[in-house]
DNA sequence: AAATAATAAATGTATTGACATATAATGTAA
DNA sequence: TTACATTATATGTCAATACATTTATTATTT
């Protein structure tokens, strides 16, 4: 009874569009939180996104096709974002050698030390997640995966 | 094995964690594909939605307030929303009578017959669900309100 | 090798969104 | 009734995003 009360909505023309506005729903209502504990350190969730593709690729560089491919949310101009964190030092970048249209995206110590502070935060954050058990958590992964007609 | 590969990570931390990331995934994928498609009838997403809040209370008005609260992404600037559909005579606003603060939102005929259209369109959106069968739709949707603690 | 296509990244531009603040009307308390 | 708080909406400003285009380099074809 609660995505009806959230959105004050309580007909839904079928299961499936309940499902796909709950998805919607939830999902906002989720990286909301995120964003919110992010934005004490100053990072943008696509910047975090980053720099967590960053981290597990080092210390190997990472283009920024690359970075795009793994992103969450397939986005157009990586570069800027990557402009961004350069700006802060949290990256640096430079001239791949075998290639030089492409560009090495690595990220600095500091940047190693910010996402290591914000661990915590995200661990704070997945707590949030344990309304839900392990088995519970896996099956709704799975169903996800389904629903996408991945499986 | 599905999330794993369209964002070509292989280890999570745990199965919350990807959990979380297959969510904002799916969803961003969902969502995308129907902005596409709105896109053909110059619609963004949350145009969209309010269009359909309105639909929901015709012939009733709508308050932009009332507006926010049923949205899926809560968001700050609803009345410069409302003014794009506005611009495109598919809403009319008019000062509510008892509260001279406040402002009556009514979807227009055009707005309607637009909505009409979409409807296919959202078939044929609601398609892709159907990966899942409704057993399997009700069940996630039901993990996602326990997810969000409120069942 | 020259011409053409394809790829990687960056940039221009317009739109959207976030966030704080302003304006206006209403409700409430002294 | 005046002052103060609250509510409803609008606006100013700046950052983020989408989308198309550009530049530079590499790959492919003839």
């Amino acid at each position: 009874m609660s995505i009806e009360t959230d959105i004050k909505q309580t007909k839904f023309r079928n299961a499936h569009h309940r499902m796909a506005l709950n998805l919607i729903y939830t999902t906002s209502w989720l990286s909301n939180s995120q964003s919110v504990l992010l934005k004490a350190h100053d990072l943008t969730s696509p910047q975090y996104n980053v720099l967590r593709i960053l981290r597990g690729q080092h210390p190997k560089p990472v283009q920024v096709n690359d970075i795009i491919e793994r992103m969450m949310d397939k986005m157009s101009n990586a570069s800027r974002l990557v402009d961004k964190l350069l700006a802060k030092d949290l990256v640096k970048r430079t001239e791949c050698p075998h290639d030089r249209r492409a560009v090495d995206v690595i990220i600095t110590e500091k940047g190693l030390a910010l996402l290591g502070e914000l661990d915590k935060m995200q661990d704070c954050w997945e707590e949030q997640l344990h309304h839900l058990s392990e088995q519970e958590a896996n099956q709704l992964s799975n169903l996800l995966d389904k629903l996408r007609g991945s499986v």
